[in-house]
DNA sequence: GTTATTAATGGACGATCGTCCATTAAATAT
DNA sequence: ATATTTAATGGACGATCGTCCATTAATAAC
C-alpha cells in the first residue's frame, strides 16, 4: 500500500509539478537541447496536451523548472544558515559547507545549473532563475564579511569585505564547473578545506583551521 | 580592392573555417539549442550540403567550434606567458591576467564557454574542448606554486600548492560565471585585484599589492 | 439530478529539423 | 584536349519538433 492515497482521479497541481520533475529529469539525463515535449510528457506519464494546459508551452515549463530548481538550492541553504551559530564566520562557514555538501553539489545539481546556464544567455526567462548565489546570497555574506572585517586594522574594511564577498562566491561557483567537468576526482572535504584555507588568508583570526571543520 | 586575392573559386578551407565560425557566431547570438543547420549555412553564406561534406554531420561542426574556441584560448594565454617574467609569481599573475583580460573574458567568450559547458554533459566531443583551465594550464600554475610554497614554514608545501592552485582556478572558473551574469557590472580590475588579494593572503612575499598591477 | 466548470486526453497540423544524394562546376592528372 | 578527381550546390526526404483543439471525463455549483 502506499503511504499516499489518491483521493480523487484529477490532480492539477501534482501534474504540475510532476511535468517540472520530468523536465529536469529530461535536462539532466538527456541535455537540454535534447529535451522534448515528447521526452517529457513520456517521463510524466501524462497526455501531450498538458504542458500546453499547466505552463502554456515548452517555454513557460522550462521557466518554471529553473525556478523549482533555484528554490530547491535556497532551500538547502537556509538549512544550513538556520542551524548554524550567530558569528559571522560561522554564517559564511556555513554558506561554503551548504554550498559544497553532497546535497547541494551533486552530479544532478551541477548538471542542472550548467544548463540553465547555457540557456540563460538567449532565455531572459531562465536567466532570471538560473544564478545560485546571487544577490540574496550575496548580501548575507557580504554582512558577515563586513563585521568581520571591521576587526582587522586595513584602510577601508567595507573594501575588503566587497573583495572576500566576490571572491569566495566565484571561487564556490567554479568548484561546481571543476566537480563538473571532474565529478570522479572531485573531494567535497577538500574544496571546502580549500576555500576556507584562502579565506584564513584574509581574516587570520576568524578562520582558524580547526574551525573550518 | 581586397587584401587578400581570391585565388580560386573553391576554397575547401576556407569554408571549413568559415563554417566553424558561423557555428560560433550563432552559438553566441542564438544559443546552443536554436542553433541549426539553417542558420549556420545561412550564416556562412553557403549551400546546405556542406557540412555533411566537411564535417560529416551537425553534431561533428559542434565538435570542430569546440575545438577551436579552445585554440583560441590557449593562444591568448600562451601570448602572455611568453611576455611573462621568468619567475613563478610572474607566471601565475601572466594567467590571472591573461584569464580576465578584456580579450579573454568578454561577452562572446563568456557566452561560448557556458554554452558548451551546458552541451558538454551529454556529448562527449564537445566536453573534450570545453574545460578551459584544464590539466595543461593546471600543470603550469601548480608547477609555479609548487616552487612559491617552498619559501614558507608550512608542514607540506606541496599540499599547499595543491590547494592554491585547485582555488585558484576555481575562482578565475567563477569569476566568468559573474561576468555572464553581470556583464554591465563586471570590472575587470575589480577581479584581477581581487585574485590577487586572495593570493596575498596564502603567500605574502610573493604577491605584494603594487606587484599585482 | 441537472447544469456549468474545470482537468485531461491524444491526434492532427504546419513548420522545421538534419541527412543525404543526384547534379553541376572547378581543379588536377593524363 | 580529355579523363579523373575533388568541391560545391540545393532540393527532396522522412522524422521530429511544439502547438493547438475537439472531445471526453471528472468535479463543483445549483
Amino acid at each position: 500500500m502506499s503511504g499516499l492515497v489518491k483521493t480523487s482521479k484529477r490532480n492539477p497541481e501534482a501534474n504540475r509539478s510532476a511535468l517540472i520533475r520530468a523536465t529536469l529529469d529530461s535536462i539532466y539525463e538527456d541535455g537540454f537541447a535534447e529535451t522534448t515535449v515528447s521526452g517529457i510528457i513520456k517521463r510524466a506519464g501524462l497526455s501531450r496536451g498538458m504542458i500546453h494546459l499547466h505552463f502554456g508551452g515548452k517555454s513557460q515549463l522550462l521557466v518554471a523548472a529553473a525556478e523549482a530548481f533555484n528554490i530547491e538550492y535556497y532551500a538547502e541553504i537556509d538549512r544550513h544558515l538556520l542551524v548554524a551559530a550567530d558569528t559571522p564566520e560561522a554564517t559564511v562557514m556555513a554558506v561554503v559547507s551548504a554550498d559544497l555538501s553532497e546535497a547541494l553539489l551533486n552530479e544532478r545539481s551541477a548538471k542542472l545549473l550548467h544548463a540553465f546556464r547555457g540557456a540563460a544567455t538567449t532565455d531572459a526567462g531562465i536567466a532570471q532563475f538560473s544564478g545560485t548565489r546571487d544577490e540574496k546570497l550575496r548580501t548575507i555574506v557580504r554582512g558577515a564579511f563586513e563585521e568581520i572585517a571591521q576587526a582587522y586594522e586595513v584602510r577601508d574594511s567595507s573594501i575588503l569585505a566587497r573583495d572576500a564577498t566576490f571572491g569566495l562566491l566565484a571561487m564556490l561557483e567554479g568548484m561546481w564547473g571543476d566537480y563538473l567537468l571532474n565529478p570522479t576526482v572531485f573531494s567535497h572535504g577538500d574544496a571546502k578545506h580549500i576555500a576556507c584555507r584562502f579565506l584564513k588568508g584574509l581574516f587570520p583570526d576568524h578562520f582558524e583551521t580547526q574551525r573550518c571543520k
